[in-house]
RNA sequence: CGGGGCGUAGCGCAGCCCGGUUAGCGCGCCUGCUUCGGGAGCAGGAGGUCGAGAGUUCAAAUCUCUCCGCCCCGACCA
């Protein structure tokens, strides 16, 4: 994810990453991140000979494979042609979209956007002798009138907002039925993002950026912890910086949105006016809008680095990047993109290692313990590297539909960028060298990865550790007596529990009913919902009910924080065992080529095979069946065996997978 | 960038083939009343440059051309 993929030839084998720092498995056992690892990595034996690999890029054939499944599982475009023909030759019935047997749509109550948007002091008041409560616009301004919103309530008001119903309310596709379909509605009804009126760009909705915000700090408070700063570079990069690597610029040539103006001009024909770049102000050096930053960071590097006692920089940035994609999907592959890059200049090899293979473990960490995605820890092919790097790690995840995705990517640069860039520094013994860089990076895409590996049909599903809203209470009443009770105790215990797990939200919205808004919950994901009506309010208890799994409880008031607290716990625990259940049973050591096409052509998922090591018996693999080497595990078998594809020796098995 | 599909109200769609009053329908939205423990009911109402631009025509959502966008497939990739 963090880069382009080195197009040219790899480089001979590479030292090979210290076990400590990866974790393969299911990995409930952790490496501690807690502190840099010190001392040198000592070289290591070659993980598995990765050899130099041929010119250009082979790329994702695998889409293919997706493709045939969903064309048999029913795709897009058959759908939509279904429900056309449905309304044409079906007498009166329309086609409806999914299972819903709801049809004509009878049963959909409104919702209204301005319920829970703090109303101006201001002609809200409440006026004397009025209390009509429900229905109608000013009733319901009385209604916050009487319940004002506290400063609590508002400091953690909901990353949500509250929509009218009118958006997201598709119904969501089955995953069975149209993975693709369902991604899409999946963020459609949650609110993540939008398309924008730019092509292959997206708009980051509150709650897809609220989910953002906490990656951001999570991770950035892990860097800082273990003595990153951020910094900023500029947004555009002289177009002569990305020739200075070769491996570089060829890796991102193709996909690089240049400018060439700074002006724009004016100009009426037939009667219309419009604008176009002003030709006298074309740029004498264009620029490149960012696909990554490593050029204009190492041209910085040069002027701050004379000795080893500049060393090391350990530098990040939050930014956008923009890199221009023929095909794009929502997070996991838009022409601009959110990120985060790191990028360290070392002293030694050995330490940029140690720095490479430390955030690679960074990653495992967030990604496992966090986001409850389990992940596989390991090196990319020669022909997978990053363009510049000499060796590329990554964390893959399993997807729902058993497909591979990158997750996130450490490079261990080598001397390529200081050389490219001439950075170098004198040591302790006065001898001159270039400095060793590292470079490593986590975007956007891994909120696709989150989206994919727990959602369900019914809409997205966020473990607790990384959702906005950790939990909603919906007040239950009939009247005004006792919207008055139930809602003043929904605060009350509202405020304790934001005290307990963080954000928690209050929904007294007054114009629907309670079962609309659990399933809008529902959709958008909160771990947690807590229902609160006059019969619990009685007896002094509560409803909790989790997201993911539907699990029902009653909880009294004086229990409420505990059990809300273990409930969470429970959820984000659950969410990544069933997430490691689902890869244990879609991972197969196979052997034999037959079973190789054999789970390919059928159900997919990860393969764990031999491979001799050649990067064009992983090119012709890839031909022949879409199928990528997703990387080389760092806790791998390394019993000797035979290449799954051409027989040849090899000295370990390796992850072979579909990828997004 | 090649192949296919689709752009009509916030969402989902009909109308287009065969040009002809004020462009319809469901949901949502607004107003009122009744409702409220799993997607409420009735009544009234608002909302449209028919993706954009040219062209043909007395007349274009409808026919022609160009462009833009979205979706699927291929190529490419985080």
């Amino acid at each position: 994810m963090f880069g382009r993929r080195r197009p040219g030839a790899g480089g001979a084998s590479r030292p090979a990453a210290d076990a400590r720092y990866g974790r393969a498995g299911a990995g409930r056992a952790r490496a501690p991140v807690l502190s840099r690892p010190h001392g040198r990595q000592s070289g290591l034996p070659g993980v598995v000979g990765l050899r130099p690999a041929g010119g250009g890029a082979l790329r994702g054939l695998c889409r293919g494979a997706a493709a045939d499944a969903q064309r048999r599982a029913g795709g897009h475009v058959r759908r939509r042609r279904a429900r056309r023909r449905g309304h044409r030759g079906r007498t009166g019935q329309r086609t409806v979209r999914t299972g819903d047997a709801g049809g004509s749509g009878a049963g959909r109550a409104p919702v209204d956007a301005d319920a829970l948007r703090p109303h101006p002091p201001g002609g809200s008041g409440p006026s004397a002798g009025s209390h009509r409560i429900r229905a109608g616009g000013l009733a319901r301004r009385r209604v916050h009138a009487i319940f004002p919103r506290s400063p609590g309530a508002a400091s953690a008001a909901p990353p949500f907002r509250v929509s009218g119903k009118g958006i997201g309310m598709a119904d969501i596709a089955k995953r069975s039925v149209d993975y693709n379909r369902w991604y899409q509605d999946v963020i459609q009804a949650a609110e993540l993002a939008d398309n924008s009126p730019v092509r292959g760009c997206m708009v980051i909705r509150p709650n897809g950026y609220a989910i953002w915000e906490n990656i951001q700090r999570i991770l950035d408070a892990k860097f800082k912890e273990l003595g990153h700063v951020n910094a900023y570079f500029p947004l555009l990069i002289p177009k002569s910086f990305l020739a200075r690597e070769a491996q570089h610029v060829e890796g991102f040539a193709k996909e690089c949105a240049i400018v060439t103006h700074h002006r724009l001009k004016q100009v009426t024909e037939n009667g219309k006016t419009t604008v176009i770049p002003d030709p006298e102000s074309k740029l004498e050096e264009e620029y490149v809008i960012r696909p990554t930053s490593e050029t204009v960071i190492w041209d910085m590097y040069r002027k701050w680095i004379q000795s080893y006692r500049d060393l090391p920089i350990l530098i990040n940035q939050w930014a956008n990047v923009m890199r221009w994609e023929m095909r794009t999907r929502m997070f996991l592959r838009t022409t601009e993109f959110l990120w985060q890059e790191g990028h360290t200049a070392h002293a030694t090899a050995a330490e940029a290692r140690a720095e490479t293979l430390q955030m690679l473990e960074v990653y495992r960490w967030f990604a496992e313990e966090i986001l409850a995605m389990p992940v596989i820890t390991g090196v990319k092919t020669a022909n997978e590297r990053f363009a510049g790097a000499v060796e590329t790690f990554s964390i893959e995840a399993m997807m729902q539909d058993g497909k591979a995705l990158q997750a996130g990517t450490s490079h261990d640069l080598g001397q390529n960028f200081a050389k490219a860039f001439d950075v170098k520094f004198q040591d302790a013994a006065g001898k001159v060298e270039h400095v060793w860089a590292t470079s490593w990076g986590m975007s956007t895409r891994i909120i696709g990865a989150l989206i994919m590996t727990h959602s369900d049909d019914e809409g997205l599903v966020l473990p607790p550790r990384i959702a906005a809203t950790k939990a909603v209470i919906v007040p239950i009443w009939k009247n005004e007596e006792e919207m008055a009770q139930v809602c003043a105790a929904a605060d009350g215990l509202a405020a304790q529990l934001r005290v307990a797990v963080g954000p928690v939200h209050v929904d007294r919205r007054d114009n629907m009913r309670p079962g609309w808004k659990y399933a809008e919950w529902e959709r958008k994901g909160v771990p947690l919902r807590i229902e609160l009506g006059p019969r619990d309010l009685a007896g002094q208890q509560v409803m909790m009910v989790a997201r993911h799994d539907r699990k029902k409880e009653a909880v009294g008031f004086q229990q409420l924080a505990e059990a809300v607290t273990s409930e969470l716990a429970r959820i984000q625990q659950d969410l990544f065992d069933r997430a490691v259940t689902r890869r244990r049973e879609n991972t197969h050591v196979i052997d034999s080529w037959e079973a190789f096409t054999g789970l390919f052509d059928g159900p997919g998922g990860f393969a764990e095979c031999h491979w001799c090591g050649d990067g064009d018996c992983e090119k012709a693999v890839q031909e022949k069946t879409k199928v990528t080497i997703r990387n080389l595990p760092l806790v791998r078998d390394e019993t000797p065996g035979a290449c799954v594809h051409c027989g040849k020796p090899s000295i370990g098995r390796v992850v072979f997978a579909q990828s997004y």
